[in-house]
DNA sequence: CGTCAGGTTGAGCAGGTTCAAATCCAGTGG
DNA sequence: CCACTGGATTTGAACCTGCTCAACCTGACG
C-alpha cells in the first residue's frame, strides 16, 4: 500500500489505470490464469476456523464444503462450492468457517491483498469482488428461507438448487453424502434418506445409484413453497 | 409502495456547495449529514419485494424488519434493524425482501448510485460499503447457525444478540412482538412465549411487562451452544 | 469372499405445532 | 377516573413431524 493522492477527475483516473495496466498491472483474467491449480485429496482441509483469511479460492474441479462445528459436536455446513465457484470471502479478517474438500479436487489460490490493492485501480476487479460478495449474501438469504421450512421443502429446494448450479440440467451427480446434506439442511441422515425414497415413490425423482439423481422439476416445485 | 418524493433541502445544497468549493467530493459524514430523516408510522412499508434497490437506509430512531412472505402465507423475517443500523444493501438490483417499520421510526435515505460513484474515488466510502456488506453477510451466517438449533437455543441466542446490539447492557426493551420473533426464528408465537416463561422460571431472565426483559447472560449462554 | 462405510428402512419417542381458551394491557370514549 | 375494547401474550391439551436407536442392505475394494 503506497500513498494515494486524491484524484480530482474520473477521466484521469481511468486513463491512468488503463495505461498502467497495459504495462504492469495484471487483469482479472491474468491473475486467474497465473494461479497454479493445487490438488487436494478427499476430505482435505483447505483452511480452518479462526485462521487468518489471506486467500481467495476457486474450485477448478471437485467440490468443497464450508462448515463449523458446535460445542456439542453437531456440524453445520454453510455452503457447498462446485467447479467454477469462488469461496473464502465469507470472512473479514479471520475465517468464521473451515473449508474442506468433499472429493478429490483442484483448487486455485489467489492472494487477497493483491486483489484488494488492484481493485482500487481496476473497476472490473472491484466489481467482480463486489458481485461475489453480493452472490454470497444472496445465497445465504436463500438458505435462510430454506431452513424455516419443513423437511420435504428443504430437500426438494436443495435438489432444485443443485440442479440449477450443475452443468447438466436435470440429471445430476451429487458429490456429497446424505450426512452432509443433512448437516446442510438441519436434518438427520435418516430424514434425508426417507425423503429421497419418498420423492422416488411419487415419481418426483429417479435414481441410478444413491448419488445419481434425475429430477422432475414440476413435481419437486410443488414441495418448495416459494 | 416505498416511493420517495424528492425533497429539496437547504442542507443538501449547502453540503454539496461546501465540498465543491474545496474542489473535492463530499465525504461519508457529509452525505449522512445532508440526508433528511424521514418519519414513518408503525408498520409502514419502506420498500417492497421486487422493487428496484435505489437507496441505502439508516435507522435514526425506532426499528425496522426486512421480510418475505411465502406462497402459503408464512412470513419470514430476515433481520431486525435498530437505531444506528444501515439496511437496504441486501439486494443487487431489485430487493429480494420488503422492509417495514415495527414502531414509529425515523429513517435516513441515501441514493445508492451516488455512493457507488463516490466509492470509486473515495477509499473511505468504498471501505464503509464493503464493511457493511461484510457485516450483513456475517449476520446472515450467524442467523443460519441459529436456525439449525433447538427452540430454546434459538430464543436464548436471539435474546443475547439483541442485548449485544442494544445501547443498554442487560436490561432491554424489545420493539418487536412475539409473533415477529417467531417469524424470525422459525418458531410459532406459542413456542416463543413458552420459552420466555421457562427462562423466567429458571431465573435466566426477569420481566417487567412483556417486552421489557432483563437477562442473566451466564444462565442464557448455557442454552446457546456455540 | 469378507469388510467397511454409506445408505435405507422400521418402531417408538419427544419437541414443536395446532387449536382453544384464559389473561394481560394500552388506547378509547363516556 | 373508570369501564370497554381489541390486540398481544400466556397457558393448556392433543396431535404430528422429525429425531433416536436399531437393524438391515448395498456396493466398492482389498
Amino acid at each position: 500500500m503506497g500513498v494515494h493522492t486524491k484524484t480530482s477527475s474520473p477521466k484521469i483516473t481511468s486513463a491512468f489505470a488503463r495505461s498502467k495496466r497495459r504495462f504492469s498491472l495484471p487483469t482479472w483474467a491474468e491473475i486467474i490464469a497465473a494461479a497454479p491449480p493445487k490438488p487436494y485429496g478427499r476430505g482435505a482441509e483447505i483452511f480452518g476456523q479462526q485462521e487468518p483469511a489471506e486467500y481467495l479460492y476457486k474450485v477448478v474441479s471437485g467440490a468443497v464444503r464450508t462448515c463449523s462445528v458446535l460445542r456439542d459436536g453437531r456440524r453445520y455446513i454453510a455452503a457447498f462450492y462446485l467447479a467454477g465457484d469462488f469461496f473464502g470471502l465469507e470472512a473479514n479478517i479471520t475465517h468464521a468457517l473451515s473449508a474442506e474438500t468433499i472429493c478429490n479436487s483442484e483448487i486455485l489460490i489467489i492472494k487477497r491483498n493483491v486483489l484488494t490493492v488492484l481493485a482500487e485501480h481496476d473497476k472490473d476487479i472491484a466489481r467482480r469482488l463486489s458481485d461475489m460478495m453480493n452472490g454470497e449474501l444472496g445465497h445465504a438469504q436463500a438458505h435462510l428461507t430454506l431452513l424455516i421450512k419443513t423437511s420435504s421443502e428443504r430437500v426438494a429446494g436443495f435438489l432444485l438448487e443443485m440442479a440449477d448450479r450443475s452443468p447438466t440440467v436435470d440429471e445430476i451427480e451429487l458429490p456429497m453424502s446424505r450426512q452432509e446434506i443433512g448437516d446442510h439442511l438441519g436434518l438427520t441422515v435418516e430424514t434425508v434418506s426417507r425423503l429421497f425414497s419418498l420423492f422416488e415413490a411419487i415419481n418426483a425423482i429417479s435414481r441410478a445409484g444413491a448419488r445419481h439423481v434425475t429430477l422432475r422439476r414440476k413435481a419437486l416445485k410443488n414441495f418448495s413453497a416459494s
